[in-house]
Parts: structure tokens; C-alpha cells; sequence
DNA sequence: ATGAAAGCGCTAACAA
DNA sequence: TTGTTAGCGCTTTCAT
């Protein structure tokens, strides 16, 4: 049983080649007695169009590579498992490329991509440069970053409303009634770790406050180190805005079982994101929500779009959420 | 900024067009002078290879089909980033399909598999029915199984060694001095619940004990109702032991959060698979290692293995590994 | 070792 | 609507 070609199908039909090939392309002409003939040898013979020299032809591969570096943060494999889903749903399926963040990589993973024909790129907070972007973009090739956003580059990304969020936990905090706040932020390298402390800062600044920060790296360890030089320091705080909720993890895990301290009554703890874990209740987190489905969603459409209509104009989309309140904050004074 | 073809590159190196490709061919042969033209212009032109018609040629794809159900037990996403890892340096890329466990989704998936003429197929804790997954082999297609084992079938998986595991629980648990043992077990559908469980409960017997056993269906809630059920029936256990990590942290929620008990005084729990999450401080629980990297290897090993030589038959590897005694137990008497 | 030529399985432009 | 023809960009005989 090896395999099955046009051909053969067209021979068991008594049709011609091409005519095999129209009832299996979308939008091409045929009669509905061709069809029914076709389809009737086909499923005899159990053919299905070769992928490969279809997309040899049209260009089209209806792979979409995604560039992913770590999945520890419990974020990724979700939007992983959503993106999937729903580009299969649209007849589209995902190649994976890891790249560690470093530069080489990076490079090496842009041309391994150009090389399968991608029709389109998503990267899910990999550190790409601008530079290699473009050089997606300068190919041809649609490229959506999800969960980052690019200053001044015209390309198309999808992220939260970080800002506003960073503002959201301060006020939050603020009405808790906190006097010495700190922020160990997301990777300074990352747009969505300097959105999120710089909507934070401003708005703490607006109090009249300045909060204590330190760059976390979204990192477990990095994040645990922070907090030990956060709480021994001279005037230690009595709330914490955390980058994200895998950092945050390990902040609630040193607080507690390190330090000996009580969230939320001697330090409380916001974190970012509201990934399953947060809710469970050996944290129990309070956090920013990410909405991933609608981020994911997002994503595809803008992709898909793209993919469709070239001509269409990179859009910077950035979806709004709310502060799920949970047991790490003590919640507003009334 | 187009596409560069061989021939393109052939008529700046001046020479034919064959020679292009012998010299991007491994183990062709093309003089050194040749090569050396050749690579010159190449790179000047940023020219590389189209991977889409050399697989139509070569039948060869270099793509790697992952089969993966859910991704929320963290064992999954990093197999699959070590895994994507580990083939990406050989040259191979992971195509993902999410397959939801229900049985025409199977089939459908299976198409879309051949479609893409991967060539080679990786099922991560999908239940693949024998008759889908001969049909890949039927179809020259070698398959994997990561984390799953099958019957008589002539497949190829990759697992630990999961009768044992069970039977090493029930010892240890026994050498703790437990007397009320019970099972929350993984999904009784699948191999590698089903052998946890009979060598952990062979071992029990062996030694006079029958535990009660629920099937927690590798789900949280499920494991969480088990729990209630366990915990409020006229015996409640003394030791629990839970079919992966990911229900374990259920259990543990649900007893000290929900019911108030404590671990491991009141009850002790042993998971299985030690994500990295049971090694943080707010679960810090026991429970038998899966290594998933040498299980990735010996995947990887395995499949590329078939691939290059496809009359190699079939290996059902079992790795071996240790319990990890953390807190959630009280360690054996002395 | 090299070039010429024959396809891999398909889609698309062209006639009929 | 349908069949015929020409490739997509490459690997692989087959001569030389």
C-alpha cells in the first residue's frame, strides 16, 4: 500500500489528471458528475493530494513556524495547545523551532524557517531583533508576536494591555492601603516586562511614590534572589508587584518557606498573567489576568489575514483584562 | 529579495546546475574546486536549498509528526521542548497535532499526518488506538510512542519503568509503616496508569494488603472528588498514593486546603513523574522521578533510528529511576 | 567528477 | 467544463 497519485485516480475515473486535481482544489470548476466520479475513485483508492508538491506549486505550505525559547512559564504550553488548535482548525499546522536567546539562534532559526516555506511566523516571547523581523517581513513572510510588541517596527503583534495593567496592580495596591511597594519586574529586555513596570512606576509616581525595582529576568531563581535583597534590605516592603506569575511563584515560595514571613499580612504579592496555577490554592494568587484565548485568537486572525492579503497593514493589537483578586492581597479598605 | 534557485547559482559559479545540488547533497561527489565555486556563490546569493521539492524527491521531509493531547501536565511541554530540541539538532523539525481523545478526531489526525508525509510520528500520552497507529506503520511510517506503552503490538515506546515505579511506591510506603493504603490511579485506559497500578498493587498484596483504588483519569477534579471520596469513607487511608504529579497537587490541595488534614502526619501522598513544580517548596512532594531526558534520547534515538534504516524492528525501552522522598512523606522507620 | 535529461506529484495557463 | 501542456526546484540516473 504505498502511494496513491492524481494519476491514478484520474485513470480509475476515466478523467483526465488536472480534472482530479480541480475537485480537490477549493474554487476550481468542475461538474458535478466529474466530482462525483473523482471522489468516488479516490476514496476506492484512498488518495489524498501530497501536501509537498502542492505547496511546491502554490507557495503555500500552510505551515506556520513558531518560535518559542522556554516552556516552563505554564503560560506557553497553553497558548502553545490553543494556537495549535485553532490553526488546525483552519487547515494550518505548527512547526516548532526553539531557540535559546541567544544570538546565533536566532539567525540560524530564520533561515531554517525560510527553508521549510513557512507561510507565516508566530513568536511567542523569543527575543527576536528587529533586524531579523524585518528580514521576515522583507521575504514575505507575516510574522505576529505574541506576548511582545516591538517599538517602532512595523510589525504585527498581540499582546495585553500591559500598561494599563502595570497601573491597574499599582492603584490596586495603593487602595490596600500600602505604604513601601516593589516591583521585581519582567525582563528588561522585553517589552511586555517595561510596559507592565513602567505603567506601574507612573502610576506609584502619580501617588507620590517610587517603588524599589528589580529586574527579575522572568526568572524562578533570579526572582527568589530579588525578594531575599528586597525583604533584608533596610526598609523592606509590604507589597510586591511581581513581572509574572511563574517569577511570582517562586517569590511566595521564598516568602513563606525561606524567609518565614505571612503573605498576605506581612508582605503582599501580585503577579501577572493568571495561568492555571494561580488559581489553585496552594497559591492562590492574586494577578493580572492574560486572556489567552482571546490573545490567541487574535493571533490567528491577524496572521491569517496577513497570509491571505499580503497588502494588509501590520496591526499592534493589545487586549484588556482584569486584576483577578485572590488570597496574596489583603483587598481594598472600605 | 525573491527566492534563489540552484540554477541561479549554477550559472554565477558557472558550472551546470547538477553540480549545485551535488554539493548541497550530503555524501554526493563534486571536486573541491567545484565545491568551492559553488559555496561561494551560494552565499552570495543567500541562496539554500528548497526543503519542500527535495522532500518531494527524496520522500524525505525531515518533519516529525507530535501527536500531544493536553499540555496542562507540565511532563508534556517539556518533553516536547526537549524533544524539539534534540531533533532540531539532527535536522529534524516537530510538526504538532493536538488530538482530543475522542476517536474520530484520531483518525482525522492520522490523515492529515500522512498528508504532511512526515517521516516519523511521535504520540505523547495519546491514546492511539493499535489499529491507527499500524496503519503508520503499515504505511512505512515509523511511530513512537512516548510515555505509552501497547500490548502485542509490533510499535516502538518509550516509557520508565512503570511496574516497577509502582511496586518501589508500595514498598517504601510499606517500610513508612502505613497500614490503610490507598490508589488514586491514572487513567485505567492507558498503559502506563494500568502498570503503576498492578505494581503497586501486587507488591501490596504480596504483603497482605489490598488498597482501595479510585481512577483519577490523570484530571485534577477527578483526583480532587477521589480524594473526598478516600478521605470521608469509614477507612480513611494513611498513605495515598496518585498516578502522576499533576493529580498529586490536587490531592495535596484539596487535602490540606479543603478537608484540613496534614501531610504527611494525617495522610501521606506520593506523586509520580516529578515535574519540576514538585520540587517547589509548596508542594515539595515525594514522588517517583520520570527521566525525562534520557526518555527524550532514547524517543529520538529510537525513531531517527527507524527512519534511516526502516527494517530495524521495533523497541519497547523502560528506563529506570529512582523514588525522590521529599515532604510529603515521612520517610521509612528506621 | 561533471553535464544533460528525466522526472517527483501536483497546479495553472492555455486551448478546445 | 475539460484535456493538454508546461513547469515548481530539486535529486538522480545516465552518459561522458
Amino acid at each position: 500500500m504505498s502511494k496513491i497519485t492524481s494519476l491514478q485516480v484520474a485513470k480509475r475515473a476515466g478523467v483526465s489528471q488536472s480534472a482530479v486535481s480541480r475537485v480537490f482544489t477549493p474554487g476550481a470548476s468542475a461538474s458535478a458528475r466529474t466530482a462525483e466520479k473523482v471522489r468516488q475513485a479516490a476514496t476506492e483508492l484512498g488518495y489524498r493530494p501530497n501536501m509537498m508538491a502542492r505547496a511546491m506549486i502554490t507557495g503555500k505550505s500552510r505551515i506556520i513556524g513558531l518560535v518559542v525559547a522556554y516552556l516552563d512559564n505554564q503560560f506557553y504550553p497553553l497558548a502553545l495547545q490553543l494556537l495549535s488548535k485553532a490553526l488546525q482548525e483552519k487547515g494550518y499546522h505548527i512547526l516548532v523551532f526553539t531557540a535559546s536567546n541567544s544570538q546565533g539562534a536566532a539567525e540560524e532559526v530564520m533561515q531554517e524557517l525560510l527553508d521549510y516555506q513557512v507561510d507565516g511566523i508566530i513568536t511567542a516571547s523569543v527575543g527576536m531583533t528587529n533586524d531579523l523581523t524585518m528580514r521576515c517581513t522583507a521575504a514575505g513572510i507575516p510574522v505576529v508576536m505574541f506576548n511582545r510588541g516591538q517599538e517602532g517596527a512595523d510589525i504585527s503583534s498581540v499582546t495585553s494591555a500591559n500598561l494599563l495593567g502595570g497601573k491597574t496592580v499599582a492603584e490596586y495596591l495603593l487602595a490596600c492601603g500600602h505604604q513601601t511597594i516593589a516591583h521585581i519586574s519582567g525582563w528588561s529586555g522585553s517589552s511586555t516586562g517595561r510596559d507592565r513596570q513602567t505603567g506601574f512606576c507612573d502610576a506609584l509616581n502619580a501617588a507620590g511614590k517610587a517603588p524599589q525595582i528589580i529586574d527579575g529576568m522572568f526568572d524562578r531563581d533570579t526572582a527568589a534572589a530579588a525578594t531575599r535583597t528586597l525583604m533584608e534590605s533596610a526598609t523592606p516592603p509590604d507589597a510586591i508587584f511581581v513581572g509574572n506569575d511563574h517569577m511570582a511563584f517562586a517569590v511566595l515560595d521564598t516568602l513563606r518557606h525561606e524567609l518565614g514571613l505571612r503573605v498576605p499580612s506581612d508582605v503582599a504579592v501580585i503577579g501577572y498573567d493568571d495561568v492555571p496555577l494561580a488559581a489553585w490554592p496552594a497559591y492562590n494568587l492574586t494577578t493580572m489576568r492574560q486572556p489567552v484565548n482571546r490573545m490567541v485568537q487574535a493571533t490567528v486572525d491577524t496572521l491569517l489575514t496577513r497570509i491571505e492579503d499580503p497588502t494588509t497593514p501590520a496591526r499592534r493589537i493589545e487586549i484588556e483584562s482584569p486584576l483577578i483578586a485572590r488570597g496574596t492581597t489583603k483587598g481594598p479598605i472600605t
